[in-house]
DNA sequence: GAAGCGTGGCG
DNA sequence: TCGCCAAGCTT
């Protein structure tokens, strides 16, 4: 209620400054809208609009025809994007509600791969929910507003829920969360430039809030790739485990084998340890594979990025003999 | 509450 | 080369 002269001001910057085009703006169907949301989870909105967002529709244009697919056609459309649990639980939420998705944040939180936070984000943006979002954005400027340093997330739900304009639910949080992507920024935010300055407690030091968190050691890996070929197919296994689940790759082991050619070194940072890959060309039917393949046939499974890169390094390898 | 979970871009 | 960060959810 008293916040509606930072309501107006907000309101006022999000028509200038706001990210009025993007794709996922200006509907009322949920499910891209869902889509993107889930997309965009932990990841760039540039890297989900130029890769990823369109071709997922082409692919999947209906929630209902993400339901009736396999999960393995969605994680290969998925494939690049990371946070594979993201797509298996898109596939199993579009299953649980046959391809319509409920209309209230209440019971879209029911379902997998949805919390409170993207609950109330498609609410608010399909069904116009006065609802208020909390992601990483709304985050930081609520930590700055309210200048809390450590708060827990039962405060953060107060004071997010506190600010919000429940008569504009969309153009609030949409305009909240562009304010945070681009004048309350993680590092030198533009204060002078700020809708909300005026009702800021944070602003004379923004950067102490929220509290910078403690990092912790990266862990360093380093193992060995099989590439096996037998009969002339490659040896995969499918991935059963949380990291890459779902994703077919090349079976690792800690040691080296006996006879190998090396074919090359892959690294790749992973959000909590890092990998160096050594794969090497092995002949013959060695346990551990779940299937064999040709290159074509590989070519239409869902692989992670080192795979994708030893792929390339074993193509190489056959193209120049 | 903390840890696990991908990938790409940037300084 | 490296650390940080980007529309979080699950266990």
């Amino acid at each position: 209620m008293h916040y509606q002269p930072l309501h107006d001001a907000l309101f006022s910057w999000y028509q200038t400054h706001g990210r009025h085009d993007l794709p996922w703006r200006n509907t009322r169907d949920p499910y891209p809208i869902y889509l993107s949301e889930i997309m965009l989870q932990q990841t760039q909105v540039a890297t989900v609009l130029e890769r990823f967002y369109f071709p997922f529709l082409e692919r999947f244009p209906t929630l209902k025809s993400v339901a009736e697919a396999p999960e393995e056609a969605v994680l290969k459309a998925w494939q690049g994007l990371g946070y594979y649990t993201r797509a298996r639980n898109l596939h199993a939420c579009a299953k649980a509600c046959d391809g319509t998705l409920p209309g209230s944040a209440a019971e879209l939180e029911q379902l997998p791969g949805i919390g409170k936070s993207t609950a109330r984000a498609v609410a608010a943006f399909a069904y116009h929910e006065p609802v208020a979002i909390l992601d990483a954005n709304v985050k930081r400027i609520i930590h700055r507003f309210f200048a809390l340093a450590s708060p827990t997330p039962k405060t953060l739900w107060e004071k997010t829920d506190a600010l919000l304009d429940a008569a504009r639910p969309y153009d609030y949080n949409q305009a909240m969360m562009d304010l945070g992507a681009t004048v309350c920024t993680p590092k030198a935010p533009e204060c002078a430039v700020c809708p909300l300055a005026s009702g800021c407690r944070g602003k004379t030091d923004p950067t102490a809030y929220p509290e910078p968190k403690k990092k912790k050691a990266v862990p360093h890996h380093a193992r060995y790739a099989l590439v096996q070929l037998h009969k002339g197919k490659i040896g995969l296994m499918l991935r059963k485990e949380k990291l890459l689940g779902g994703l077919w790759g090349f079976v690792q082991q800690d040691t080296a084998p006996e006879v190998h050619e090396l074919l090359g070194t892959a690294r790749h940072a992973y959000s909590h340890f890092k990998l160096t890959l050594s794969a090497c060309l092995v002949e013959g039917d060695l346990p551990g594979c779940d299937g064999w393949f040709s290159l074509e046939e590989i070519a239409a499974l869902p692989l992670s990025k080192i795979d994708e890169t030893i792929l390339a390094m074993v193509k190489h390898r056959f193209e120049t003999v």
